[in-house]
DNA sequence: GTGATTTGACCATC
DNA sequence: GATGGTCAAATCAC
């Protein structure tokens, strides 16, 4: 869905990796920053390559064709499904999503390199709130994550949560986006130690609930993909999967 | 002391 | 029987 509309913003996202990359060149920027700088550059080539060549299909491990049972196997558990592909400039995971989860386990997945983790939101039993999501490192590179999002999040923090996507939204549509300087606070950090311009983040947030264990991303209503926040930015449609809708106020409806 | 994470075991589904 | 998802006790961190 919105084919020419992911490939324009993927168009946008690299034309801008590479302007950020003449900019850390011209300014005399850290080497971290332009190494970091060469691997966002690298990674939305990858989205480009992935998006348009591949049909989407494989871009993950094991994916469309690894886990055919992992479509809502409880009964009756028809929830909203949202998969999206975060990246991480860090080894840690991906950063912080706004939201807070508490980690309940983690499997080795048959054929996949990395466990797969699973959370489940934080106000579960105090709010019922009946959200999950799980995180599985992408074995084609350990910097993306592969994070499904699993039921609509009833607790306070979609008041949190709509917010950022809306404001993000507008900031896209107002002016170009700087890598480095996203709203959630662990790349506002990032940004301050690569010395980076940072301007104010539109909606504060910072929930590390579990500092091994945090993702970021962002899904965007209107284009339907997620762009990522922790400088590396990647992301994942998958039409193959039946579950998948891409309608925030679906993922956070009471 | 409280809350989060880890990890083995159990259960459901295919 | 194999696999994925969840539970719960033990452990760890603040």
């Amino acid at each position: 869905m919105e084919d020419t509309g992911l490939a324009s913003e993927l168009e946008r996202l690299q034309a801008l990796a590479m302007e950020l990359g003449a900019r850390v060149d011209d300014e005399g920027a850290p080497a971290a920053a332009r190494e970091l700088c060469g691997a966002l550059a690298a990674s939305v080539d990858r989205v480009i390559r992935l998006a348009a060549g591949s049909n989407g299909g494989n871009a993950g491990p094991g994916k469309s064709n690894g886990h055919p049972r992992n479509s809502c196997r409880k009964a009756g558990a028809a929830k909203t499904r949202t998969q999206v592909r975060v990246a991480s400039v860090q080894d840690t995971g991906p950063l912080n999503d706004g939201l807070s989860w508490r980690k309940y386990g983690q499997k080795d997945i048959l054929g996949a390199p990395y466990p797969r983790a699973y959370f489940r939101c934080t106000h579960r039993n105090t709010r019922g709130c009946q959200a999950t999501k799980q995180v599985q490192r992408a074995a084609a590179d350990p910097l993306l994550f592969d994070v499904v999002y699993i039921g609509a999040h009833t607790c306070a923090q979609q008041g949190a949560a709509l917010p950022l996507l809306i404001n993000r939204e507008q900031e896209q549509q107002q002016q170009p986006p700087v890598f480095g300087q996203e709203q959630g606070s662990p790349a506002a950090t990032e940004a301050q130690t690569l010395s980076w311009p940072v301007v104010e983040p539109v909606t504060p947030f910072s929930f590390p609930s579990s500092p091994g264990a945090i993702d970021g991303c962002y899904m965007l209503p209107s284009s339907g993909y997620a762009a990522i926040d922790g400088l590396g930015l990647d992301m994942e449609y998958e039409p193959q999967l039946d579950e998948f809708f891409f309608d925030p106020s679906e993922l956070f409806q009471p």
